[in-house]
DNA sequence: TTGAAAGCGTTACCAG
DNA sequence: CTGGTAACGCTTTCAA
């Protein structure tokens, strides 16, 4: 016997829909004794609510979309992990879908998000070109969307993300410091902001210092491991190695070791290692790899926040949110650092 | 102006709800004209259809609920991912929820699924006490549910997961036949299934070698990292130290690291660590783990087929899969290996 | 304290 | 080809 519904309650009991739709929800119009006739009868059918049936005139779904580009890459299963907790507390559901960095995927993922009018979006898009089309649809459609770490800049919505430009200076000139000049950088895909970000910022730090950026001493590719070990045998094959490579992030970070090891390069005593990363999964690689992290948990939690304050009230201003990414310096810069002057 | 409906985009165009219905899906029954008119309008007025009011007459939602234990759990954000890639593949949403390994937080998430009328459930049970009355619900109303990975018995749901005693003997007993004795085993929950399993796996590999089980090598605990760092300190604290360390998961063997590390040992050079892994997760710690492991992504994917499978023939018998596992060996075996002899 | 009726957004069936 | 009406499961308002 299928899910029974409150018309057959009503009717084994002889009473109305009415009636037992207000005794299960304990309406204080209804006297106890039928109320107790109501749920006992429900417990016995193995009556459940149906959630979407109720959520039809309430114009609340309290259901919230998320997309993200791959729930494998750790950073994103963090944030969604962040995210979920703080969806709990508030009392959302959450829809989960993942793009795998398709913006057609992307597209379609939003669009059903949309038309099961979840009261609110969560999205990181995916690394391909942008379509601001969709967005458009969402805008117009007045459900409160916020990126989160991978946005799309000029549309007026609110986003939660690392200040990617100013934390790979940061940590370039970290290197700087540490006496090492030539510093490789694997950039990851230029067709998003962090990979754009991230390369200024690259930029910045030598440029402040009056270094001559290299073109030979970059490549540009994805963010994977593979395209990390493509990257670094590309440039590998540019000519000498260099002292530290500073990888977009930590699957890059992880194919230039790959790369290392195929090629016979030692590490960290050969060639030092820097990436973006998080510290839940840096943790696992370490202590080789000095990293820029930041809490991906802490990320999804504020980007929930950040929706909820517009789902609550409507007109809030779209705001960039800004998470301080931290520097956690690893062995692959320690023990190096012995063996080159400081400046 | 939030979204319109159809019932807006007939007034504007002065023709019944119905003809806006069956021309917005192209019913064959409509002229051309009338399609081309309502298709303009809903553009312009950007239509967006309701999901969950559709479904509500069709009885099936294409969506289904998904409920693990803790997706920042790597092996679950592996296997949710398989899961979204078959549930994609086959056009169903995934509705997915987070038990943090409560049982009561559990019961509210199938409850919530069930509530919106998935299609099916795919759950990782929490590892605490199971309790057999939220499953005996799923039963009553007649939800396909297929269990991955940890699952409750005798309850007649399919499963999905690997057999893990026989997967633990196999392992433990590669590591008998690399000669050595002294193998320590920092169980997990025996609350559930893979805790025991995996800890009766260990007794069966030394007891077919006839070699005793001594209880002062075995320690029981949860299966996080910390769970793992408390578990090898508690058995240092009891004598000598091992050769191996069998760890019931890699959260459980890097702990046991972190141990080492603090209390001073070399490893592997002093001691060897073998876990239950998954390789995505094992490659970024590796090469010094030896690692007994279950691709989650396939798991996942099995799952999710083995469901789709009940969804489309209700009366499906249940079925308990068990996914191969595979053993893949590390340096803190191969480099201990030399200083043994074999057997 | 209970119930009748309208409505949430959509689809299905049958008449015209 | 188009439209009226009922139905999906539930809630809400207003009468009784």
């Amino acid at each position: 016997m299928p899910i029974v519904n409150q018309a057959q309650i009503a009717r084994s009991l002889k009473v109305s829909r009415a009636t037992v739709s207000k005794a299960l929800k304990d309406a204080d119009d209804i006297s106890e004794g039928m109320k107790k006739r109501v749920r006992d009868l429900a417990e016995k059918f193995n009556y459940i609510p149906h959630y979407h049936a109720s959520n039809l005139q309430s114009k609340r779904t309290k259901t919230i979309g998320v997309v993200v580009p791959d729930i494998s890459y750790s950073f994103f299963a963090f944030a969604v992990d962040g995210i979920m907790d703080a969806a709990q507390r508030s009392g959302y559901q959450v829809i989960l879908t993942v793009s795998r960095e398709k913006v057609d995927i992307e597209r379609k993922n939003i669009l059903t998000l949309l038309s099961m009018r979840v009261d609110g979006l969560l999205v990181a898009v995916s690394k391909e070109t942008r379509n601001i089309q969709i967005f458009e649809k969402v805008r117009r459609s007045e459900i409160p969307l916020v990126f989160f770490d991978r946005s799309v800049g000029g549309l007026g919505f609110s986003s939660v993300g690392i200040d990617d430009r100013e934390a790979a200076r940061r940590l370039v000139d970290f290197v700087l410091r540490k006496g090492y000049r030539r510093i490789w950088h694997i950039a990851g895909s230029s067709g998003i902001d962090i990979g754009r970000n991230r390369r200024a910022g690259y930029g910045d730090a030598l440029t402040r210092r009056g270094i001559r950026i290299r073109k030979d001493w970059i490549t540009e590719g994805g963010f994977t491991r593979e395209d990390g070990r493509r990257g670094f045998r590309e440039l590998h094959r540019r000519g000498a190695l260099p002292d530290v490579v500073f990888g977009a992030n930590d699957q890059i970070a992880l194919g230039a070791y790959d790369a290392m090891r195929e090629l016979g390069i030692r590490y960290p005593e050969q060639v030092g290692v820097v990436a973006f990363s998080h510290r839940e999964y840096a943790n696992i690689m370490s202590p080789s790899l000095t990293i820029i992290h930041v809490d991906p948990c802490l990320l999804g939690r504020k980007a929930m926040e950040l929706l909820l304050r517009h789902m609550d009230h409507p007109g809030t201003r779209s705001r960039r949110l800004r998470i301080p990414a931290e520097i956690e310096e690893g062995e692959s810069l320690l023990k190096r650092g012995d063996s080159v002057q400081g400046d």
